[in-house]
DNA sequence: GAGTGCATCACAGAATTCTGTAATACCTCG
DNA sequence: CGAGGTATTACAGAATTCTGTGATGCACTC
């Protein structure tokens, strides 16, 4: 039987080494390319076929849900584990309806990880305890549906103020950088509160940096 | 000659596990134990005598800079590398002044991290390029000093303050859930903006969550 | 071509935060 | 014990953000 050949993607290069040395210590996997970002991951797939993903949802120039999308069109054959920091049900929740076949907390044991690889590589999925729990939990609320909003959509200019916003510059400061009228400004800061589903600026920077769409 | 003994300390598994699969490659050097926290990198140094700690600097219980300050005391000896997520001038010129030798990012190659282990435990100091640079350039500005405040001490009550601005709570309801004066929680608000040395509470959230102070 | 989302502008009042200034009291460390 | 840090309270005015409401134009899609 051949290797299950496995792409790595993270930004950070420790958490890579780290994981393809864990890796070279299982019977029956290999490592077989690394990416960065989400960008390298679909320019990887586009040549390469591997037959697991393990990728960090938090990523600097493509995150993991965006390039999820892509993936879930394009080559919805490769199973994903996912990497995550976190947890956060909505966001496994949203990742898991995108075919996401594994969710892992970073801190996970090493036993837990080669216990996700062999379960996904036999086609089952693999949740991690700890998000189980969490996704158990947040069922029993108010909302029947399964789509929640983790990551809004930002358009490009409501993006552009929040990081205006996240610099601790005022609204008119704001305005005078955009060269639009503060009362634009405001509304763009309005309509993220609304996206992001809180109540203050707080709220917004904290959810910004949580996203990973402000450092 | 015999092995150089290295802890490693870091709240993440899967980097602690990856480290160790690193080094085990290393000749020379072994693990001869982990921690998670500062606190128990405390205790294990209370009975275990390691050559090098490999440290991140934020993490849960107690973060690396208030491990360092006990170690500075107690353990002069020990040769300790910081492992720092992102690049801060300031935390490392702290850092290196509590007697740091080595300092890396986590993004930094598998020979950066060899170099490093190697040159700290031959009496040298290792710095990655990356803060090299940014020292560098830092140290041509206003202050000549060493000795900035990158994570301020914050008091308990300041923090219990901190945590519920960024729950998005109004001073009023803040003054509520304490049991204290809105006046007094205006002050606690003013306080940090000072320690921070930020214009608004978008900056307090914004260092808050970079200190690893909030979630 | 109607609907949807985005970007833009506008006004006004309410709520909240920020700044300046002060003062009292407790506790700890030297 | 004094000095310094911490916690507490107080007031007032300026600045900023938040909320409600409404409107126009553009681009893209169904």
């Amino acid at each position: 039987m051949s290797k299950t050949r496995i792409i790595l993607a993270d930004d950070h290069q420790v958490v890579i080494d780290g994981l393809a040395s864990l890796i070279k210590g299982l019977r029956g996997f290999e490592v077989m390319a690394i990416a960065k970002n989400g960008h390298e991951v679909l320019d990887l797939l586009a040549q390469e076929h591997p037959d697991i993903l393990l990728m960090d949802i938090s990523m600097d120039e493509m995150d993991g849900l965006e390039a999820m999308e892509h993936i879930q069109k394009n080559h919805p054959d490769l199973k994903v584990i996912i990497l995550s920091t976190h947890l956060s049900g909505a966001y496994a929740r949203t990742l898991l309806s995108k075919g996401v076949k594994g969710y892992l907390q970073k801190d996970c044991s090493q036993e837990e990880l080669k216990q996700a690889l062999c379960d996904v590589r036999d086609g089952s999925q693999y949740l991690s305890k700890n998000i189980t729990e969490v996704l158990v939990q947040e069922s029993g609320s108010i909302d029947g549906g399964g789509s929640e909003t983790p990551k809004p959509k930002i358009s490009k200019r409501e993006l552009e103020v929040l990081e205006l916003i996240h610099e601790e510059h005022p609204t008119r400061v704001i305005a005078e950088i955009l060269d639009i009228s503060f009362h634009t400004v405001e509304a763009h800061r309005r309509h993220l509160l609304n996206k992001f589903g809180v109540k203050s600026t707080v709220g917004l920077i904290r959810e910004g940096m949580r996203l990973g769409l402000l450092e």
